[in-house]
DNA sequence: TACAATTGTGTACCAATTACACCATTTATC
DNA sequence: GATAAATGGTGTAATTGGTACACAATTGTA
């Protein structure tokens, strides 16, 4: 146990040395009938675009302050959500912070200090979603991957590595239940995969990889309507999934 | 732009709201002669050990705070260190700050706030370390893995996440530059990962599959002076092992 | 009714992984 | 020195997993 003495001293020391602040920021992936979109924020004072983003109140889990970053931007709540790397050089946004600096005492403005970012990657339908900007932009939407505005920041840098940290968790990860509507086809499964990785992959190969996982469940109907041959249905086999989730699959693409 | 009010106003309500502190907590893996150890510090204040650990200064990048950290409790720089995971549920360590609440008040304790840990874990050596202990620990020492004492805080999550992490990136990852001497003999090697995955893995089907990566250059040499068949030295490749630490090997053990 | 598009299913081939056997070298021991 | 014990070098067969590719069936449309 420290003294009084002893902790007044580091306290002091430690509170002038190391404040720091903590900010999140979210890749919210977005799928849709083969689409693939990111929601950004086109700020209302600069001339870019953004990654949502917020701030870790005291005394609320990480896991749980973005989740409501994700929830107010898109109304949606307890999608699939996970930090993937925090990025913490002092000079990300320094030239952001600093064009503050003559306008307010340094003390007084939350922006002079440096933020050290949590990166997460969300996995959403985009037509669930009800973009809503912050504060700070004038407008929030969604934006095609192959299509991208000027980031803000060190967004770009971001966005880079959740995609690649999302491309290789597909390896051995099982995605697509919140992405998914209830029943599907195998067809709509793999558009879902070829999105994300950008490129095409063998229909019959995917198949048989696919149900070797053991997380899908075959169902009787098959899909009337479309213009030609009727595919099955299937739906995720939930316990499975959870499972493999836990546990990891194995090897990659 | 903001207004100076609009600033004035958010900062003042955003100081309020979300002050933080970040600390690093390092996982730092000895290994030596097919030992695997734990650097550990003994606390003075409680009956208990921890992991060494810091926290992030003003302008410092936290890769560099990590290396800092590292250095100042082994005298070793520049090893193999990669951050894993955040940890920040505010309750991790609120029983070990709450200790203090009626000693000094609040705004001038630093320990009050909720800290926000960065996990970061490290590959070295721990015959080339000089365990240091910090003002708050009267002993730093390597424990062994397979005798680990009581952990303070949450460190124990955080080790164990370390420790499954290691294993996972070892899939993909080539390691052993930082671990192994300049030249070294296949058994050495294997005797590594044997103590990392912990479990035996075949000796035949281990140089196949390391030699295919193509980060080892054979050299002619034999190991002389044990006790029975002297086996070749093998070194690293480093151009290739630098390319394979990029680009990332294929499937797991 | 023929056709285009799409889905269901199967198979042959190659690569990687696993399991296992045999021989060579070194030192200790009789 | 012959032999045993321990360890290292190398190879091979069986299994599994991944890739490439072919053909039949279904559906709506021309």
């Amino acid at each position: 146990m420290l003294t009084k003495e002893e902790l007044e001293k580091f306290s002091a020391d430690a509170l002038e040395l190391y404040l720091d602040h903590i900010s999140i920021d979210c890749v919210v992936f977005g799928f849709h009938e083969g689409q693939m979109k990111v929601l950004m924020l086109k700020s209302k004072n600069e001339e870019g675009w953004q990654l949502p983003g917020g701030f870790v109140q005291k005394r609320e889990p990480i896991d749980t302050a973005a989740n409501r970053i994700l929830a107010t931007r898109t109304g949606i709540d307890k999608v699939f959500l996970k930090q993937f790397h925090v990025f913490g050089d002092p000079d990300r946004n320094r030239q952001h912070n600093e064009q503050y600096n003559d306008m307010v005492p340094k003390e007084r403005n939350f922006f002079s200090h440096r933020f050290i970012s949590i990166g997460y990657y969300a996995l959403v339908d985009f037509s669930d979603a009800i973009p809503t900007p912050d504060e700070f932009s004038e407008l929030c939407a969604w934006r095609d991957v192959n299509d991208l505005p000027v980031f803000l920041l060190d967004h770009e840098l971001i966005f880079n590595t959740a995609l690649d940290t999302l491309r290789l968790q597909l390896s051995y990860q099982p995605i697509g239940y919140n992405l998914m509507p209830k029943e599907f086809t195998m067809p709509e499964l793999q558009k879902l995969y070829e999105t994300i990785l950008g490129k095409k992959l063998d229909r019959r190969n995917f198949q048989r990889r696919i149900l070797g996982f053991g997380i899908l469940n075959k169902l009787p109907q098959t899909r009337k309507g479309g213009a030609h041959k009727a595919p099955y249905l299937y739906s995720f086999d939930l316990e499975n999934y959870q499972a493999a989730l836990k546990e990891g699959l194995k090897s990659g693409w």
